[in-house]
DNA sequence: TACTCGTGGTC
DNA sequence: TGACCAAGAGT
């Protein structure tokens, strides 16, 4: 309710009425104009593909499109129909999703390729409503594939939209309590007709005019309704809480190699940070963290030697410092219950989280320095 | 509501 | 270089 609200003019909602906003209007003209082509994105008068609507939105969650863009075009190769992502073991999915982040994402898109397979026939539901009750699919995902795959005017409101909304109106009201106001806001703006291209639209704007910093106002179709750039104070906004700081967390990784050729792997528990993802045996990660008892949580006993160097990695909510230790075995050694031994040259096709690969560049590095006889 | 959940790029 | 940021969802 803190709107500093001397120019803007939003229009009020009218059920009954089909003249767009003069907003959204002055925003088609704009788009039809200036929209990016993305691998995803359909040509302007072809329908778009649902599949590949929901599935670059599931990866574009907190994700950017220059990430994502090799991502989805290893998936639309080897699922290119949502039914082939349905019959994929989840394994699979999760490998070809190592790297990308937020693994979670993952579970959830082979859980709802098998729900639109298995309870919609193999057809996305067309509702926002209908979309929402499926895995992975919130408020903003079901919301821009309703409106872009099935052009229902429903407000997709994301990072970008909430600092354009919260731009427009200079609104005072810091993230994210403001989000049920931008929400209200965004909704009187979403015209009935074009209603995919007007969520494009936005998106696009807030992505290369109305960005985080310096923002582009003299090209901005909205600058001359736009509150915060009559005041001048557009870069101030959205408001924001302030965020907690990130501790730091120490734990320790075994770099076990069998026959100087393969290294243990196992499977991350499947809920939970890096859920269900492979991964280097290791300690838990701790705010306190004892090196030399680290040492008594190996897989295998073996004459253990700390590598040189550390792996340092930043998650969203902690800085963590990893250890490293390595060892050799006989090639004949069994793995321990639950792992198995990976080909060192094929580490990458083990579908390692990022974090992970960091450990295997510094042991691989270890071993190509070492001048001993011993290969690790 | 507030916390959990990755990664790479930018300044 | 550390903090911020990117087409959020689940709990």
């Amino acid at each position: 309710m803190n709107r500093v609200d001397s120019s803007t003019n939003l229009p009020a909602p009218t059920p009954g009425g089909k003249r767009a906003a003069p907003e959204a209007e002055h925003l088609l003209v704009w788009y039809d104009r200036h929209r990016r082509r993305l691998p995803w994105r359909a040509e302007p008068g072809v329908a778009a593909d649902p599949y590949k609507v929901w599935l670059s939105e599931i990866m574009l969650q907190q994700t950017t499109v220059k990430a994502v863009g090799p991502y989805f075009a290893a998936f639309l190769a080897a699922f290119p129909t949502v039914e082939a992502l349905a019959a994929a073991p989840v394994e699979e999915v999760l490998r070809r999703w190592a790297g990308l982040g937020y693994y979670a994402r993952a579970r959830n898109l082979h859980a709802c390729a098998r729900a639109v397979v298995q309870q919609h026939g193999g057809r996305f539901p067309e509702t926002e409503a209908g979309l929402r009750t499926l895995p992975g699919i919130g408020p903003y995902t079901a919301a821009a594939v309703a409106a872009i795959a099935f052009d229902q005017p429903a407000a997709a409101v994301d990072g970008n939209v909430e600092r354009v909304i919260a731009r427009l109106v200079a609104l005072e009201t810091p993230l994210p309590a403001a989000k049920p106001e931008i929400r209200a806001l965004a909704e009187r703006l979403v015209p009935l007709a074009r209603a995919g291209d007007f969520a494009q639209a936005l998106m696009d704007l807030g992505a290369t005019i109305c960005m985080p910093r310096q923002p582009a106002c003299a090209l901005c179709p909205w600058s001359e309704a736009c509150a915060a750039r009559a005041a001048g104070t557009q870069e101030t906004f959205p408001r924001k809480a302030a965020k907690a700081a990130r501790p730091l967390r120490r734990g320790a990784a075994f770099w076990l190699v069998r026959g100087g050729a393969e290294v243990l792997l196992r499977r991350r528990p499947q809920k939970g940070l890096l859920g269900g993802m492979a991964e280097v045996p290791g300690t838990a990660w701790q705010a306190e963290f004892d090196a030399a008892g680290a040492l008594a949580e190996v897989p295998l006993a073996a004459d253990w030697r700390r590598l040189a160097g550390m792996v340092r990695h930043g998650f969203t909510h902690f800085e963590l410092e990893l250890l490293v230790f390595a060892a050799d075995v006989p090639a004949s050694t069994p793995p321990p219950e639950g792992g198995w031994w990976q080909p060192v040259e094929d580490i990458d096709g083990a579908g390692l989280p990022t974090v992970m690969m960091k450990i295997a560049r510094l042991a691989v590095a270890a071993r190509d320095s070492n001048q001993d006889a011993r290969s690790w």
